[in-house]
DNA sequence: CAGAGGTATTTCCAATGCGT
DNA sequence: ACGCATTGGAAATACCTCTG
């Protein structure tokens, strides 16, 4: 998710693809139903609900099975606004806690007026300028700094990710498709670190761990639960359905249409 | 299914840290 | 100041992914 900085409205498809998220986002979820996946949880916000996504973590968006008709406000905060804003107002950081990726904001009538005033102003200005869209994106973090002081210490936090536990990081995150350098950086480590920390304790490289792990996810999931391959490829971090078959021949000994066709004839 | 372009891995080196 | 260990980064090579 790292769009130029724009307040949006509507459907564009950046921040549903990307699954590293670079700057802090607060969402305000208009219309529809928006249902992310954090590595272990499933969040769901309803028309009418806001939250923050924090930066520097992995979440995919999950596509609604029926509609996908969902409209949404979405404020992103890059670093460089946010250490201004902190220069200016003089905002001491506090401690912040909660370990989730996706927090729900306390509710407060603020938001959605404030939401409100948005859609007046945008409708009757047109495109709003940069001292404009400033102002708003003040407006709304002062909003959300009163109604929750706490959330000082998730915005003013500028500190790099903690070097973490990497065999616990990656079997919670092994399914999302980023770059090594990126599992690398969350998890507090130089490209050259985490190869070697991850040489020690997985006994393999990255790359080749992650591939055996998802084939091994997949291999479940086709032959116990009759999945088809090109419903679960891109949820196991695989980015293309040719190269997913290929790499599951190789390791398993046939391809994975092969298995659904056995099991079509064995069944019959 | 091949070839081009891109990414991961390996290896090596310089810089830094740390105890003696 | 010295030797040794650890770290981050660059370059070369191997491997993977995308495109037609």
């Amino acid at each position: 998710m790292n769009s130029t900085g724009e307040n949006s409205t509507g459907k564009s498809p950046d921040i549903w693809q990307e699954q590293f998220i670079s700057s802090h986002i607060f969402l305000y979820v208009k219309k529809g139903i928006l249902r992310f996946f954090d590595g272990d949880k499933t969040f769901t916000f309803k028309s009418g609900e806001y939250f923050i996504a924090r930066k520097n973590r992995l979440a995919r968006y999950i596509k609604e099975r029926r509609t996908n008709e969902f409209d949404y406000v979405a404020f992103i905060y890059e670093e460089d606004f946010i250490k201004s804003f902190q220069d200016k107002y003089k905002i001491q950081e506090k401690d912040f806690y909660a370990a989730d990726t996706f927090v729900r904001i306390k509710e407060t009538k603020a938001i959605p007026y404030f939401i409100r005033s948005l859609e007046f102003y945008y409708n009757s200005l047109g495109n709003p300028n940069d001292a404009f869209r400033n102002v708003k994106y003040e407006e709304l973090l002062i909003i959300l700094l009163q109604n929750q002081p706490e959330f000082a210490g998730l915005f003013f936090d500028f500190g790099f990710p903690q070097k973490i536990d990497l065999e616990k990081f990656m079997n919670g995150n092994y399914r999302f498709n980023v770059s090594i350098e990126r599992f690398a950086f969350l998890t507090g480590r130089s490209l050259s670190a985490f190869k070697r920390d991850f040489e020690n304790t997985f006994k393999t490289s990255p790359g080749k761990w992650l591939v055996q792990k998802r084939l091994e996810e997949a291999h479940f999931l086709i032959e116990e639960k009759n999945q088809k391959a090109s419903d679960i490829y891109l949820n196991l971090g695989f980015e293309n359905l040719s190269h997913f078959s290929y790499a599951y021949k190789k390791r398993f000994g046939h391809s994975p249409s092969e298995v659904i066709d056995n099991k079509k004839k064995t069944s019959r």
